[in-house]
DNA sequence: AACGCCTCCTTTTTT
DNA sequence: AGGAGGCGTT
């Protein structure tokens, strides 16, 4: 089709495209080929995917139902969707549009048989995967010492991540690598004696599905003839392999990916599949969005300076029609604390002038790293948010709940049973339970059928027991005909798990009930009858495996974000604070052990190219790692960002060290004092030689912690009664907020940001502070 | 079954 | 440091 012929005839195509660039319009409007679109951070890669889906349907007549398009994370699906129906102003609902997963799972509901699946399969999710192969373990009497459960699950997840079955393995490798064969071989008849499936066999599955049923796979090759991928970087070798599949001789590839943000390559990302893609499609026509719609000149030229130093790439080059706008800050910390505090400044500055709290985004390579931050962001009485963390399905007294779901619909799932059994106690423990698995696996039975037949060998167990059994053969039928709100609601009553909940102390409690009531009103939008002849309970079980929820509750409020890098791909912030850069932290210690300093530098990559408007990174020279204090050289990578993009900040050396006498061998902040003047010390010269120097002795296992300290120290401590983050006013300046301390005694001073004054340094014995 | 002590480990995360 | 998980005690 020519797109300029319909931009004289319908105007709702002309809207279509004419907000597009001269790349993305070509990505969108050219006769349907195979495509592969390298598009850049914030190129629009979203914006084309959706825009080719709604000119498929608007201009070459395509009908949703012979759309494929997958994602990875259900959000980006979601948004997709959301997208597409906007652009096209009409449902979609006949398009598939979902993660790898859901889409394998789709497939495995519709097509149970011949994927050799039980109808009522249950999903695994990752922590019960965990539990089962540790039991498995024990089944097959392997130490755990040489064998952990963690790692076996790894291996067990990428045999399956390669396409590959116990019994092509059978009998190859070390006497370790058999092992694992046998624990492969034990866990998978494990979960199909149980109707259970895993995260990766979902995906497994679905491609065999498609390798050996011919009638299947034709349907699906008449059927989809768009098959647009998402984050192509991202996929593994058996998403590869069944993408592969899966598009019939009719059917036309639309891959969008970026070699430089692959970040998951250790969890099975595998970038060549970009180039793998080129040699399996021959013809494949190639995209590359480079104009960038987020960033200023300055944060793009940092980010291409960086990546130019990765080798292998397929190569892009950011540009802008933008401002050169601000230099990014460099700011060399003291420790941790100094940093967070310092961050914590910067926000309030911005804040102060007019930005939203959500503008706000601090990104940090390892969890870990949250905490001192979060402490800083609460004495500031910043709201705060943090990515991550237990998903809302995920939590405790949620799987408790619905393990008892479970087992109603499959009394076989023993992790159910277990689970359920267990908790609330009810007198069956440890040594009956065991009674009963070695019961079971002696007659080949489940936990469920053992119970019911054996209660003779049990003995006396079987009292409690039974009662069991019958408990929930009783709430099954109590409960058959219940929509599924009440069922849940009674399952949770009756299971005595409310009255379990209750009887525990502290604040969790409060919260674990809360999350009972959730589940129950979380299950009522599942209630909708037999949509598409699925049974609400497996649609709500499958949801809770598949889409574990939120990893905060409160999403979306007004609040600075906090999360890892590897969280913040995909998003985008008006001003971020990119924080921690040192050797051995970012790069990781394991990354340049490994030698994935690549991955780790696409990571920083990822990170820069978040920010739109300012970016601020950050290094301590002295952090508390695992415990103990190290010195830490910057990080290599600021050595490759441009030095023109970046300005360093001056450190307010004095506020942090004063009091403390710490003068020891800081190489860098000598020049500069406080208070005015001063050229900001440029290149990151003196830190580096040390860095190395200590890195090579710290190999050998010295501590070289200083006798330094701290901001956290004074924090802690306060002074002549007041605290940070208290409210005090004071006569002329008015109401204000301790921020921090410096120096000890009558000397001691104090700076406080005033509501209507700004911030001071006063002297505490002078300033006529009084508190709020 | 609940509690407390001890040891171990420590990058990143979605489905 | 701090959390998780294992294990032994009450």
């Amino acid at each position: 089709m020519q797109f300029d012929a319909f931009t004289q005839t319908d105007p709702r195509l002309v809207a279509l495209v004419e907000a597009l660039n001269p790349a993305q319009r070509e990505a969108v409007t050219a006769p349907s080929e195979h495509r592969l679109v390298l598009a850049g951070a914030g190129s629009g890669k979203t914006r084309v995917l959706t825009h080719r889906i709604a000119w498929l349907m608007a201009v070459e007549g395509v009908s949703a139902h012979s759309v494929l398009a997958v994602t990875f994370t259900n959000k980006a699906a979601n948004e997709m969707r959301g997208r597409i129906e906007q652009l096209v102003n009409v449902p979609v609902r006949a398009m598939w549009v979902g993660t790898f997963h859901g889409t394998a799972h789709k497939l495995l509901r519709l097509h149970w048989r011949e994927a050799k699946l039980p109808q009522n399969f249950q999903i695994l999710d990752a922590d019960d995967q965990q539990r089962l192969v540790k039991r498995v373990l024990k089944g097959l009497e392997m130490a755990e010492d040489r064998f952990p459960p963690k790692m076996v699950t790894g291996w067990i997840n990428a045999q399956k991540e390669e396409g590959r079955r116990p019994h092509q393995m059978a009998d190859q490798g070390d006497y370790s690598q058999r092992q694992l064969v046998r624990a492969y071989t034990a866990y998978q008849q494990a979960c199909e004696a149980q109707g259970l499936v895993d995260f990766a066999e979902l995906l497994l599955r679905a491609y065999e599905l498609f390798r050996d049923q011919p009638a299947v796979r034709e349907h699906y090759h008449r059927k989809f003839r768009h098959v647009l991928v998402d984050e192509f970087q991202d996929t593994n070798t058996l998403q590869y392999l069944w993408l592969r599949l899966l598009c019939g001789p009719e059917a036309k590839i639309f891959a969008v990916g970026d070699d430089d943000q692959s970040i998951y390559g250790w969890r099975g990302a595998k970038v060549e599949n970009i180039q793998k893609l080129s040699r399996d499609y021959p013809g494949i026509e190639l995209v590359r969005l480079e104009q960038n719609y987020r960033s200023t000149g300055t944060i793009l030229k940092a980010a291409n300076g960086l990546i130019a130093h990765n080798s292998g790439r397929l190569g892009k080059n950011l540009w802008t029609e933008d401002r050169e706008g601000e230099a990014i800050q460099l700011y060399a910390a003291y420790n941790e604390y100094d940093e967070a505090e310092f961050v914590v400044n910067r926000m309030r500055d911005y804040l102060d002038g007019h930005g939203r709290y959500s503008d706000l985004a601090v990104l940090y390579r390892s969890n870990a790293q949250s905490r001192v931050l979060e402490e800083m962001l609460i004495r500031a009485r910043l709201p705060y948010r943090i990515y991550g963390g237990l998903r809302f399905f995920e939590r405790m007294e949620v799987k408790d709940a619905l393990a008892w779901l479970r087992l109603l619909v499959n009394r076989d799932d023993d992790g159910s049973f277990e689970r359920a059994l267990t908790t609330p106690p009810r007198g069956v423990g440890a040594t009956s339970l065991e009674k009963l698995r070695a019961f079971a696996k002696q007659h080949e039975l489940s936990l469920w059928k053992a119970a019911r037949s054996g209660s003779a060998a049990l003995g006396r167990t079987s009292g409690a027991l039974g009662l069991f059994l019958d408990q929930i053969d009783l709430l099954d039928q109590q409960t058959r005909e219940l929509p599924l709100a009440a069922k849940m609601e009674k399952l949770i009553e009756r299971s005595g798990l409310k009255e379990h909940y209750k009887k525990e102390k502290g604040e969790q409690a409060e919260a674990r009930l809360e999350n009972l009531d959730e589940l129950i009103n979380a299950a009522k939008s599942f209630e909708r009858p037999e949509e598409e002849g699925l049974d609400p309970v497996l649609n709500f079980l499958t949801h809770a495996a598949l889409e574990a929820g939120e990893g905060q509750a409160n999403a979306g409020e007004e609040a600075v974000q906090l999360m890892t890098l590897h969280s913040a791909k995909g998003l985008e912030f008006p001003v971020v604070f990119m924080v921690g850069l040192e050797n051995g932290l970012f790069p990781s210690m394991r990354a340049v052990d490994e030698g994935n300093l690549e991955e780790e530098r696409r990571l920083c990559y990822v990170g820069i190219t978040r920010a739109r408007q300012q970016l601020t990174i950050s290094y301590a020279e002295t952090r508390r790692i695992h415990g103990v204090e190290q010195i830490c050289a910057p990080s290599q990578f600021l050595k490759e960002i441009p030095s023109e993009t970046l300005v360093e900040t001056r450190p307010r050396a004095a506020v942090l060290r004063s009091s403390f006498g710490v003068q020891s061998g800081r190489g860098g902040y000598g020049g500069g004092g406080f208070g005015g003047g001063g050229a900001p010390r440029s290149g990151l010269g003196s830190g580096y030689e040390h860095g190395n120097a200590w890195r090579e002795r710290q190999q050998e296992g010295y501590n070289l912690s200083r006798p330094a300290l701290s901001a956290k120290m004074t924090a802690e401590v306060g002074y002549g009664g007041y605290k940070l983050g208290q409210r005090v006013s004071h006569p002329s300046f008015g109401e204000g907020t301790i921020l921090s301390f410096d120096g000890e005694g009558e000397r001691t001073r104090v700076e406080i940001r005033f509501a209507n004054a700004g911030t001071k340094w006063l002297m505490l014995a002078m300033a006529k502070l009084s508190p709020l």
